[in-house]
DNA sequence: GTGTTTGTTATCAA
DNA sequence: CTTGATAACAAACA
């Protein structure tokens, strides 16, 4: 599932390789993925646009166009951006499992001759064009950004507590409070913080938010490094996998001994999610 | 055939 | 307004 640092690994990545490719042309396999643009006029308005730089808000890519437009693209549960290099004709090589498949919704093609696919199995990934007025009121709802200079202690106990009966994991997974933070990171984090997703906010002791507040960004940091977790479908941009699946302490281990402390990881149903945490390294 | 998997939004209920 | 639950989107997998 891409969440903060497989999306932040995937900006870095496309940043290098297509800052200043000018676009050729888009081909869209699944229109909704363009909704609710028909791909005619999807294609007008991204014609001959150079990509000026690539920004990311909470999950979403933002890619700045000459034109002052942004082609803004979530990948939801399952949508993974390939870049594919210009391949010399004659040329064998590849990147792997990466070629239009029949879960490729939409190519960019540059007037280079490389392309960046979109493939999504679950087609909940979306593309849109947005006006600076548009993007400004996605960005607008969207909580605090964990790695950037604005998330203060302050600022983080402020957001939390505006809703004090919610659970923890509730109030980690809702984008409006924090973004970027998904099921894997919420998990994580509250593993790292000792904390049980399951506490309500309004009981959580000053040195038990200071906790939480470093292990968000310890825990972000590291995934990042770590080119972000395969868990399923996600892939960088190479098609790669990320390397923080290792790293993982609860997600996906229900039922497996927990590395702290040997405790059988609980795994619950929360917030309509699958929670995973460890009963006795967690108060 | 059934349940599970998850990001986001919408909708309903108390 | 708060909160909790559920469905919808869609497909694969056990």
């Amino acid at each position: 599932m891409p969440e903060l640092p497989e999306v932040e690994t995937i900006k870095r990545e496309l940043t290098s390789a297509l800052e200043g490719k000018v676009i050729e042309s888009v081909k869209v396999f699944w229109p909704k993925t363009i909704a609710p643009l028909t791909a005619v006029v999807f294609n007008r308005r991204l014609k001959g646009q150079r990509i000026e730089s690539i920004e990311r808000r909470a999950k979403i890519l933002f890619f700045n166009l000459s034109g002052g437009e942004t082609l803004a693209v979530h990948l939801k549960l399952t949508g993974q951006l390939i870049f594919m290099p210009h391949y010399p004709q004659g040329s064998t090589l590849r990147v792997p499992k990466v070629e239009p498949s029949k879960h490729t919704r939409a190519i960019l093609n540059f007037t280079d001759g490389t392309k960046l696919y979109f493939n999504d199995l679950r087609k909940f990934g979306w593309w849109r064009l947005l006006s600076p007025v548009h993007r400004k009121e996605i960005e607008a709802r969207h909580g605090l950004e964990p790695l950037s200079p604005n998330f203060t202690f302050k600022n983080f106990t402020t957001q939390l507590q505006r809703y004090p009966n919610r659970r923890l994991k509730q109030t980690l997974l809702d984008q409006t409070l924090i973004a970027g933070l998904g099921n894997i990171y919420v998990d994580e984090s509250c593993f790292a913080a000792e904390i049980r997703p399951t506490r309500h906010i309004q009981t959580l002791a000053v040195n038990e938010l200071k906790k939480l507040f470093g292990s968000i960004k310890k825990v972000l940091r590291l995934a990042i490094k770590k080119g972000g977790t395969s868990a399923k479908d996600y892939v960088r941009s190479d098609g790669q996998p990320g390397k923080f699946a290792p790293y993982l302490k609860v997600y996906g281990r229900g039922g497996k001994l927990c590395k702290n402390c040997k405790t059988p990881i609980a795994k619950i149903k929360l917030a309509g999610r699958g929670t995973h945490f460890c009963s006795s390294c967690q108060k």
